[in-house]
DNA sequence: CGTCTGACTGCCC
DNA sequence: TGGGCAGCCAGAC
């Protein structure tokens, strides 16, 4: 089995489970990380993981004293950016502690980090879905918003994607995928071994795509299932969804405006909907890390538009007149 | 369903 | 610089 899991700090792990034929046979949420090492432990002893979020720590590797890892010096020189990965583990975003964890525990359910050599079974990965998207879809986007984009990437190539498929959900697929073109030696590993890798696909120029007609079925065994099947409420619209997963990802110390948000999240008018959304979920994600195109913050933030102006303060935030200057900390994904 | 409201924006004074 | 205002989209009846 291909396995992909899409790692959030705040709404847990979503799961995506694809066959040899590249058909979709299992696609879950479990909230927590003891649910998914239990996914784990179900899981066949040849299957390979990839994850959506770093293994470890930098190790510092990138010459001239940088803290990031190898990896995402060399996506960088392609023109992919990603959050970069401290060296070290206090000062990691949430969701990438999230990530160290998780791939401890898959090394406990016999899946240890791959970090160089041939492709082999009963291994674990980080992938980046972005990147996959980009080597399976294209460089450019163009009009598509990020979930068409992802949509068209995973098209052809795995069978049964449903088609009010969440972002998490596409981003856990897409993981999956790449799994599958690990294990069939088309891949490329960015980074240094010593380090982490990140794997993407290379798709051989005769892939036909996924072999099977479209449907789902079971394939874990019954007790996993069970669980899942409990575990599985997603009460969120898609684009509340990207909503949150896109604030859940602003990092400490940056900032962005409503519009940002709406833009990034395919709808470029939704600005005021994002603040309805934020407003249904305030603890969830770090919502004082969201202010308005003057910088300012909201006037009903919990607590006050002070306190909000306090946390990003403390996060290194430069605070003047009562607004955040967005040139120094406005946050581009 | 239709209608209303809001953690928004850009534009016009 | 700042207030008014129309347009916008999601969620709540």
């Amino acid at each position: 089995m291909f396995v992909g899991i899409d790692v959030s700090a705040t709404r847990g792990f979503d799961v995506a489970v694809v066959d040899d034929d590249r058909r979709l046979v299992l696609l879950a949420k479990a909230k927590t990380l003891e649910a998914t090492a239990v996914i784990a432990q179900g899981l066949p002893k040849e299957s390979v993981v990839a994850v959506d979020a770093p293994p470890g720590p930098s190790r510092g590797l990138v010459p001239g004293g940088k803290r990031y890892r190898v990896a995402e010096e060399e996506l960088h020189r392609m023109g992919v950016s990603l959050y970069p990965v401290p060296p070290d583990e206090a000062t990691a975003a949430s969701w990438m502690r999230e990530g160290f964890a998780l791939f401890e525990v898959l090394a406990k359910a016999g899946f240890p980090v791959f970090f160089d050599g041939a492709a082999r079974q009963g291994v674990s990965f980080e992938c980046y879905p972005h990147l996959t998207y980009r080597t399976l879809a294209g460089a450019s986007r163009g009009s598509l918003s990020k979930i068409e984009w992802s949509r068209a990437a995973l098209r052809r190539r795995v069978a049964g994607v449903p088609k009010d498929a969440t972002q998490d959900e596409l981003d856990a697929i897409a993981a999956a995928l790449t799994a599958w073109f690990f294990a069939h030696e088309q891949f490329v590993g960015y980074g240094d071994p010593r380090e982490g890798v990140i794997i993407a696909p290379a798709p051989d120029e005769r892939d036909e795509g996924p072999l099977a007609p479209d449907q789902l079925a079971l394939a874990i065994d019954a007790p996993t299932a069970a669980i899942l099947a409990s575990d599985t409420t997603t009460k969120e619209t898609p684009f509340a969804q990207r909503v949150l997963r896109f604030v859940a990802n602003i990092p400490p110390g940056r900032v962005a405006t409503f519009g940002d948000v709406a833009r990034a999240c395919g709808k470029a008018t939704g600005a005021r909907a994002v603040g309805t959304i934020l407003a249904a979920h305030p603890f969830e994600v770090p919502t004082h890390r969201v202010v308005d195109a003057n910088g300012r913050p909201s006037p009903v933030y919990g607590g006050g538009p002070e306190r909000q102006l306090e946390r990003l303060t403390a996060e290194g935030v430069r605070v003047d007149g009562g607004k955040v200057d967005l040139k120094e900390s406005r946050w581009r994904a």
